[in-house]
DNA sequence: CACGAGTGTCATTCA
DNA sequence: ATTGAATGACACTCG
């Protein structure tokens, strides 16, 4: 039916439905239409002069006012016939600019939530809307009967409605509102829907004006789809109403998307703070830092470095008591241990002293199994034992140690006496003079000045209280460098470039000893400076994470509340349109000048733009012109 | 005395 | 092969 815009069928099927819409026989503005019923398939199809130009507008001059010259089409001169979109929607109080500009938002009411759920609460939703939409259309055809609008005016608008831009327009709002596709559902803001009326939809009311498919024609029908066989008349009906828009569904997945999006947003702060990224960026913040950081440590060691210089044998002597003695041995044990870790690093694993005779048995150096040892291993004699095993070495305590004397310890193997400290060590030894000696020492883990010592002997405590403050800052490796005379400071020894650290190390003749003690200085203080490094940037992360969750849970918040006001305005703007196709529809008359039964036609918009009046009971949506289902479309239905 | 924070150190990996 | 950075893990200290 190429040239039927709204074709009317009313007459043979108008099977007066319970509908609450007032059709009064006065209003048949249908009477006025110049039509032909299709002999085939029995369609009224209007008479070409009633066509709109281009052939493809059906919905010509419907004069509720027996106008025959009345056209839809065209631009009445009569203002008051003068209908268009935007007089449609100043009509409801809708305005165009509005709606256009307006974003969807998912109908989900919890969109942060689950959206597994969003379905189910989406039709819900859809159903408490359309059944809010119905109660507001039953007003409104009650409002209307009592205030019926000239039908010719409401004929002008309707008509105008068929204009190409103001189609364009009529489609945004429609597919704005959402209106359901007939293909698939009732239309859905008739009153009649709303009664459960309609022959061809099983729903008690009409279809949920959120649900995804009930808004939106499927692609194969879909008007706006120009391959859609929706010749002339397309269904004006809401279900046929093209939906660019994305529907409620497709709104839950864009918003889905869009929480993708946030999501992704947190992705992207995510990936801000990934392992990588954040790596990336912190490692350059944190080398800076470190460098930063750097100077203080260099104060630290440059103080300490100081205050050692000051101190040299004047200072060595006034603390060399018991501590000295720890001291010295500590520096035994750290030659001894670094022996060990050189022999770690070099080949990964413990070496033994059989391999080595400056090599201590290879226990793990773990200091750990050393503080362990000195806490249970009996301070007072593991002390004793150990200044006793130091031998000449421990005669010479009270002097500043001297490499001669270092060396005298390295011949007693320092690494026993270190790692004797260890209590399984201990235990795997048996007999022996070397190992009992080295089950005696714990000079290591007695270092007075440790921290890490465990069980403090008194007299250490007394000997701290003696000491200074500057003595008390001592790191141990500084008190093992004092205590090996190490004649680079501790801040040298960690901080000197390789080359020059090197070369300051070949300035001096220093002992096996001294050089490993060199080296764990260099690596612990580097390592001590990486750690605090490595934890500070732990916390920069830990911060940063919790500043980005409050960042995305405010912005969860803003977006949740967009969506909630988004969603009222779209109801408020679909309760609008009802009402604007509720009071157009009231105002269409069949050729008897009866009002059509929104049970039974429904108002629907072609792709081109044209407005039928279509039956419902038409289950092909007159999209088959060689059908008898052909659209008993209304083209231009008169009023 | 238990607990947590801070720290030092070791072991390991990677560049 | 050496060195340093980074980091997990452990032990210790301290409030």
């Amino acid at each position: 039916m190429p040239k039927t815009c709204m074709t009317m069928c009313c007459r043979e099927e108008s099977p007066k439905s319970d509908t609450t819409i007032d059709e009064k026989p006065e209003d048949n503005l249908w009477l006025q239409l110049n039509f032909t019923v299709d002999s085939e398939t029995g369609e009224h199809l209007l008479s070409p002069e009633n066509h709109i130009s281009g052939g493809d507008v059906t919905l010509d001059s419907v004069s509720p006012l027996n106008s025959p010259s009345f056209t839809l089409n065209e631009t009445v001169p009569d203002f008051n016939l003068d209908f268009n979109l935007d007089e449609a929607l100043k009509f409801v109080g809708l305005n165009c600019s509005e709606t256009g500009e307006t974003v969807w938002k998912p109908s989900e009411p919890e969109p942060t939530s689950d959206n597994k759920e969003s379905p189910g609460k989406e039709k819900e939703d859809s159903e408490d809307s359309l059944d809010t939409l119905n109660d507001t259309l039953d007003d409104m055809i009650q409002a209307s009967q009592l205030h019926p609008q000239h039908p010719r005016s409401l004929q002008g608008r309707l008509g105008s409605l068929v204009r190409g831009g103001e189609m364009e327009r009529w489609q945004e709002v429609v597919q704005y509102l959402g209106l359901p596709n007939p293909h698939h559902t009732q239309a859905p803001h008739t009153p009649m829907a709303a009664h459960g009326t309609s022959p061809t939809h099983s729903h008690g009311h009409g279809p949920p004006l959120h649900h995804p498919h009930a808004l939106y024609p499927s692609h194969e029908t879909s008007p706006s789809t120009p391959a859609a066989p929706v010749p002339r008349g397309v269904l004006l009906n809401n279900a046929t109403l093209p939906p660019p828009m994305p529907d409620p569904m497709t709104h839950n997945i864009t918003y889905t998307n869009s929480m993708g999006a946030s999501s992704h947003l947190v992705t992207s702060s995510m990936n801000l703070t990934n392992s990588s990224d954040l790596a990336g960026s912190d490692h350059s913040q944190y080398k800076m830092e470190a460098t930063t950081t750097l100077p203080s440590e260099m104060m630290y060691y440059q103080n300490t470095s100081t205050e050692m210089n000051q101190t040299t044998d004047g200072l060595l002597s006034s603390i060399l008591n018991d501590e000295a003695l720890g001291l010295m041995e500590m520096a035994m044990s750290d030659y001894s241990g670094s022996r060990n870790q050189s022999g770690d690093y070099n080949t990964g694993s413990y070496r033994y002293a059989a391999e080595d005779p400056h090599r201590m048995p290879s226990i793990p150096l773990k200091k750990q199994h050393m503080y362990g040892r000195g806490g249970a291993g009996g301070l007072g004699g593991g002390s004793s034992s150990g200044v006793a095993n130091v031998g000449g070495y421990g005669s010479h305590y009270p002097q500043p140690p001297s490499l001669p004397v270092m060396e005298g310890a390295t011949a007693l193997d320092p690494a026993e006496m270190k790692y004797s400290c260890t209590m399984d060590f201990r235990s795997q030894e048996v007999s022996g003079s070397s190992v009992e000696h080295v089950q005696h020492n714990h000079t290591y883990h007695m270092s007075p000045e440790g921290p890490s010592g465990l069980s403090r002997p008194t007299s250490r405590d007394k000997q701290k209280n003696r000491k200074n403050d500057s003595e008390r800052t001592l790191s141990r490796d500084e008190k093992r460098a004092r205590a090996m005379n190490l004649p680079i400071s501790c801040d040298d020894i960690i901080n000197l470039p390789m080359d020059e650290f090197n070369e300051r190390i070949s300035k001096y003749d220093l002992t096996e000893a001294q050089l490993s003690l060199i080296r764990d200085i260099r690596r612990r203080g580097k390592n001590k400076v990486a750690a605090q490094n490595c934890r500070k940037r732990k916390l920069d992360q830990i911060t940063h994470l919790a500043d980005e969750v409050r960042a995305i849970q405010s912005r969860k918040n803003d977006l949740y509340k967009e969506y909630e006001y988004l969603n009222l305005e779209r109801n408020r703007i679909k309760n609008k349109f009802s009402l604007l196709y509720r009071h157009i529809f009231q105002s269409l008359r069949d050729p008897d000048g009866n009002p059509y039964s929104p049970h039974e036609y429904s108002l629907q918009q072609s792709a081109d733009g044209s407005i039928l009046l279509v039956p419902r009971s038409s289950p092909g949506h007159s999209v088959d012109p060689n059908s008898g289902n052909k659209p008993r479309g209304k083209d231009d239905a008169k009023q």
